[in-house]
DNA sequence: GTCTATATTCAGATAGAC
DNA sequence: GTCTATCTGAATATAGAC
């Protein structure tokens, strides 16, 4: 099966956006890229504010997804959180990607209301669900000295990113690990 | 004492990149700012590249005296790392900028050579502060449950960096001093 | 050191044929 | 849906007068 040319934009896009950020790109690398010309983009996506907000979307949605997935196949809090810590790893690629959520967050000035709220709503999914594995984890003893689950949330969310800028910077996976061991530490195998 | 020409280009290009980015102002907007005209930039930094350099260079050295100043000033462990939490916080200004090195993390690709090893060198830096200070910390007992010092530094780092991000996606300084709460608990007042 | 003027390249975007 | 052709504005950068 061939991918539409829409959501090969989308691909094409998102990749680039977490490489180099939303103004480091421009339609004319996504046309070399998909294979088309650059006004053709235009059909799919009048103005790149519009791309912006499609993007952004479809992360949150699939951010949703992955939790949701995660909840289904682990029982307690502790290894639903290991698969979180590894789902920020993999989101780095081979060192050179962002989560796109980080990688809009520089270029935020630049991004239209609609994608602001996006990127609003995918840090507000994630903390939720965040603090939901936190509660678990503490009531089922696999995360060690739980406290308010806000807290915890709000500071493995930055740990996270943090810890993919880290990667990021030096293109150095390592990086990523050395900065999240001591929250994996606290999680009982 | 009147500005020179040079450090008001530093200064306002430093709070440009800092709000949107490396690719996210112009040598218009400078010129604009600094009230010369664009060409004029030009005689001080012959090209954009050239003007990273210096802008993390500079960056890098005030990152190395302030971390003095904090060692002069503080005698504990954690009263040092208290001081650079509040550093990192400062940084955020209205909760619209962020610390250079994290927003030339996401321009990286577009950055020269030079510049790319002054953002290592800065990394470094603070890197290394940070593992003398839980060093110390651990010793002097003002930082509770030291463990391994680089693992602890590399999560630290990430910590600040990942809070810089939460509190900026949001201009709300609020989510800074969330995320950062419960390493600040680990310190004795 | 700063200016005007200009070169060049590239950005996002549109019109209209096929 | 994709193309060619084109517009408009803005980017970095240079030449040369003052």
């Amino acid at each position: 099966m061939v991918k539409d040319t829409k959501t090969a934009l989308l691909d094409s896009a998102e990749a680039a956006a977490r490489r180099v950020g939303f103004d480091g790109f421009s339609y004319a690398d996504l046309a070399q890229d998909v294979g088309i010309r650059k006004a053709s983009i235009h059909h799919h996506f009048p103005s790149k504010a519009t791309l912006s907000g499609a993007l952004m979307a479809r992360y949150a949605r699939r951010m949703e997804a992955a939790c949701a997935d995660i909840d289904a196949a682990r029982g307690t809090g502790g290894a639903r959180l290991k698969a979180l810590v590894q789902l920020y790893r993999a989101a780095l690629g081979d060192g050179t990607q962002l989560c796109l959520c980080v990688a809009f967050s520089i270029s935020r000035d630049h991004l239209s209301a609609d994608t602001l709220r996006e990127v609003t709503q995918f840090r507000g999914i994630t903390l939720q669900w965040l603090q939901t594995v936190f509660a678990l984890g503490g009531s089922d003893g696999s995360i060690h000295a739980v406290q308010d689950t806000q807290i915890e949330a709000a500071s493995t969310l930055a740990l996270l990113e943090g810890a993919q800028l880290a990667a990021r910077t030096q293109h150095d996976l390592g990086r990523f690990d050395m900065a999240v061991s001591l929250l994996e530490k606290r999680i009982s195998s």
